[in-house]
DNA sequence: CTGAAAGCGCTAACAT
DNA sequence: ATGTTAGCGCTTTCAG
């Protein structure tokens, strides 16, 4: 099932192929195609026609060799792999719409070094902007966008100093607050269920933020039950069986983040719980794909959209006042009680 | 919150630059920049030691021009906001991981116009390869793709005539697959929720290939239910109250997706359905995260990850024996009965 | 193994 | 409104 292409190896056109196609000057068809306004209508019109006819494609490399511009944006984040990332994308995307610019996604795989190869490779396209997720980042990954002359855009995370702008919000915060909330609704013998990885920052800060938060009412984790890998609706189911087995007496349960919360949620509704009542259970996220669950799990929003919004209007310069660099912005991450929380007593 | 940059404007640093700091001709810092051989180890570690101080970032731009190659690979995919596209996605990432490609994202929102703009923009890159979501593109997109010179690999669908390569499963006969399993089960009153997006081709195959494969049993949908916009798993529980509610005698409902297959599933397992007894239930992709719901939802599985895989490594020129362009690979898509579908009688 | 010259395809800056 | 000239920063090619 193969076949070769055809033998005739069409060199790519040239702006010259169109130049010479319809009697005007290189750089007379380099105007219109960059749609400026001074050309004559009549030319105009002749050069793309003739473009269009010809099926040319301008090369960007030249292009961006020649003006020294790129309307690229780099975008690093750690996976694509849950719907937070894609979420952020998203925003992204949308944002930079209507800007000329365009994103170019890289992936890290949680992985500092990865982060460090993929940031050198994308910062070698001389993009206009880079948006990277987090705060942490290998020296050499510093310096190089400390050094790369512009705008960048740290998300997600706001615990930490930026490199330039940020915009995320405080994941030991919204920590404190869930710690705050189940404190307030009454619960005392929290556990925990997240991740194994390490490299995942922000859950760490969330983490930290909740057992923090606890100690400030004189409370610690009960237990704690970590993975990794696998689906995150049965890891939950799994997790939340292991961890209720071995501490029956838990009265809340807090997630770190929904997907696992869902699971747990299902399991607990399947063995006959009574939430918020006898369990209490909180994920992290506020991912708006699990509203049809039986009942809502309490979650903190953590602004995906917004985030990947904010941080592209940052770059294109967009409601700035035209002040470049330095901007932090921390959105307020809202508690959202669900169903599976008990009213502050 | 801001502050001005650094009033030194450090222009980008060049290869004169490392070359004249370590005294070598900017040919050979070009040489072991880009891990030639013929470069005494001597002058190598001087060369390396010294672009490293710098902090030197090559400038691809400037390379690809020279070089007329460009390690870049286009992907187009219509959305982010579901898992089907960012698993592809990380399947590609994955494949050309260790290729020297780098993949460059774009999204078209199931747009024809939108793709036709982002091909056009991603062309003018020169990379080295495409991958695109399906065999539908505008006539100026399909133009562009036959005149670029470089490999093309449609995906997902295999319905239709590729351009130059294509990876995917036939969604037509993935939906008649599904009605003979349905029949096969003993199921005879069947009712369709799906999607209103009229330019999601893939779901309209689906749809296309259930009707036809009834029709040559003798059946035909019972009753049909749609929706727009808004979270799937809500929209599932919606739609299948109101198609029960409105046709209470159907004995199977097909979804066009997982997600909403699974809040319908939550759906009738609180009113108290016996699945897969009085009501069987299917979807479609087979995600795997939905593992955790209380039954195992019947799904064709779309192969989302190894089309990733498979349309990268034809880019890459892997697996290939040489041969460039024109390949064919339909994968199979596996029917999961899982826990929603009587067995077969 | 190393260097010098030429030029990739386009656009900034200057004519006209 | 249009054309001319001179590079952008790198790599190809050819010489040593």
């Amino acid at each position: 099932m193969s076949q070769t292409r055809q033998p005739e190896i069409r060199r790519p056109l040239t702006l010259r192929d169109v130049s010479e196609a319809c009697g005007v000057s290189e750089m007379t068809v380099s105007r219109v195609l960059r749609n400026r306004e001074d050309v004559s209508p009549a030319t105009r019109e002749k050069v793309l026609n003739t473009a269009r006819a010809l099926g040319y494609v301008p090369n960007k490399i030249a292009g961006g060799l020649a003006s020294q511009q790129v309307n690229l944006v780099a975008v690093i984040v750690p996976s694509l792999s849950n719907m937070v990332f894609p979420e952020v994308l998203t925003g992204i995307s949308e944002a930079l719409d209507d800007t000329g610019l365009q994103p170019v996604f890289g992936v890290t795989g949680y992985s500092a070094e990865k982060e460090e190869e993929v940031l050198y490779e994308m910062l070698s396209w001389r993009p206009s902007g880079a948006i990277i997720a987090g705060l942490e980042h290998t020296d050499a990954a510093r310096a190089m966008l400390e050094n790369a002359g512009i705008p960048i855009v740290e998300i997600m995370d706001s615990d930490g100093t930026p490199i330039d702008s940020v915009v995320g919000i405080s994941h030991r915060l919204a920590g404190m607050q869930m710690a705050d909330a189940i404190v307030a609704a009454g619960y005392r013998r929290i556990g925990f269920l997240g991740s194994k990885m390490t490299s995942d920052h922000r859950a760490r800060k969330r983490m930290q933020g909740l057992t923090d938060g606890l100690a400030t009412h004189g409370l610690e984790l009960a237990d704690t039950e970590l993975y990794s890998g696998g689906s995150a609706l049965k890891k939950g189911r799994e997790m939340t069986e292991a961890i209720l087995s071995r501490t029956a007496d838990l009265d809340f349960l807090y997630y770190s983040n929904d997907m696992i919360g869902a699971g747990g949620l299902l399991y607990c509704l399947s063995k006959g719980y009574d939430i918020p009542g006898q369990l209490g259970m909180a994920g992290f996220n506020g991912v708006d794909f699990l509203d049809g669950l039986p009942m809502k799990l309490a979650t903190i929003d953590a602004c995906r959209h917004e985030i990947g919004v904010q941080a592209a209007n940052i770059i294109a310069g967009k409601d700035q006042g035209g002040v470049i660099g330095g901007h932090r912005v921390e959105l307020t991450p809202q508690l959202v009680h669900g169903d599976t929380m008990r009213a502050p007593s």
